[in-house]
DNA sequence: TGTACATCAGTGAACGCGCGTTCACTGATGTAC
DNA sequence: TGTACATCAGTGAACGCGCGTTCACTGATGTAC
């Protein structure tokens, strides 16, 4: 497994990605619960007690791709948030360019975020305990954003905070869904396909949603 | 584990049981893939051997489950859909009654189904990849299923086929993704304020999306 | 009703295997002089 | 620049444990007569 020639810290750094990038990969079958040590360093080409110089235990190793998935997922809602908050915008038009940007960003964030995003949907149910409580709590955080920042536009600036956090979940679940079948696709057509669904059910339902009266 | 004076065909019906809610009980830490026969014998008090007077292995111990947890998603969403059809409501009236329907089923439902609930939306994500596959076939069968359904209520029926699938996808992933959180909850005050939640949530969705124009 | 035999749910010993973790080690990289 | 020592990522043997599955068994239930 070592390269020589390269730095300690770089090879140190090289092997920890390595770690991170199989456990990804390998708890896509069965979830992080069904993952073990040596399978992770088996896949890699390391000796299963080389994993200790890198991580204390498999939980602090969970909670590592935890913090990452989340980079992820912020990163992706960063790309979706950039709206044009046009004051004379109608429901129609913000819908349409909400759902658009969301679906485009999911897009092209998928090809480097989707494993990280179905892991957050995936130990959101199926993980260890203490992995489940740290996605769940991040959840509540990332949504929080969202809301704050959706009390910004224009149309839902009444609302009440109640019905923003729920918009905000709506957006957040939609994008976690659309992750994993995006993932599933076998084609740049097939991604298309599901692409052009996935839009317009965000579509269908932000018409409805932005139209909103919160006060009712 | 053997209680003298029972029929044999009893005795047995009885630890079947047993084995099936000890597994859905276990698989919610870590899920099915995480889950291990000698833990479900030990839970009900059998030796491990005894498992196969009843399965022929766990992946059939697995099918078993999903089956029997489609039969409680199906009796759900029977109860959901008995939904007053008149001619001359509106979309809001619609969108009320299934929006109220719904939750209302889900929330009756909840203590008998929730764990056959969560056991879909945890397996169509980190099962094992048999029980993944059928997981995911039965759910594309119970959405063409509530879509044909959909097609008879008055207000969508000149929609396409394409939309209405998309308005069934809608409702499932909302049912599955409300059970998860429904079941967490500690006191009937909190349940009734989660129920509150997804109601309205459902009920903003559904009223932009009934007023859809399918031909759009 | 009573007896003799058949059935079969559950038992208990045994198997080889992969698991997480410990420990003393090796040898290339890094550093002090 | 050259040498001597320190660091530390990765090694390999070993541990006790839980895993799924096999097998011959036991003893209560079921049945034929």
């Amino acid at each position: 497994m070592t390269t020589p020639g390269v730095s300690r810290s770089e090879q140190k750094e090289r092997t920890r990605r390595a770690i991170l990038d199989a456990a990804l990969g390998l708890a896509e079958e069965g979830g992080l619960a069904a993952l073990s040590l040596r399978q992770v360093a088996k896949e890699i080409g390391i000796v299963p007690t080389a994993f200790y110089r890198h991580f204390a235990s498999i939980d602090e190793l969970g909670l590592t791709l935890v913090t990452e998935s989340f980079d992820a997922l912020r990163a992706l809602l960063r790309d979706a948030r950039t709206i044009p908050d046009d004051a004379t915008a109608t429901e129609w038009d913000l819908a349409v360019s909400i759902a658009d940007k969301s679906i485009d960003a999911l897009v092209t964030h998928a090809g480097q975020s989707d494993r990280h995003l179905r892991f957050i949907a995936r130990e959101l149910l199926a993980g260890p305990p203490a992995v489940r409580e740290a996605v769940r709590h991040q959840l509540q955080l990332v949504e929080r954003e969202l809301a704050t920042d959706l009390a910004h536009v224009e149309l839902t600036r009444a609302w009440s905070s109640a019905d923003l956090a729920i918009l905000a979940n709506l957006l957040v679940n939609a994008m976690l869904i659309r992750a994993e079948e995006l993932s599933r696709s076998g084609s740049a057509a097939e991604t298309r396909r599901i692409a052009d669904t996935a839009r317009r059910q965000l579509h269908m339902v932000l018409v409805g949603t932005l139209r909103w009266d919160s006060s009712k």
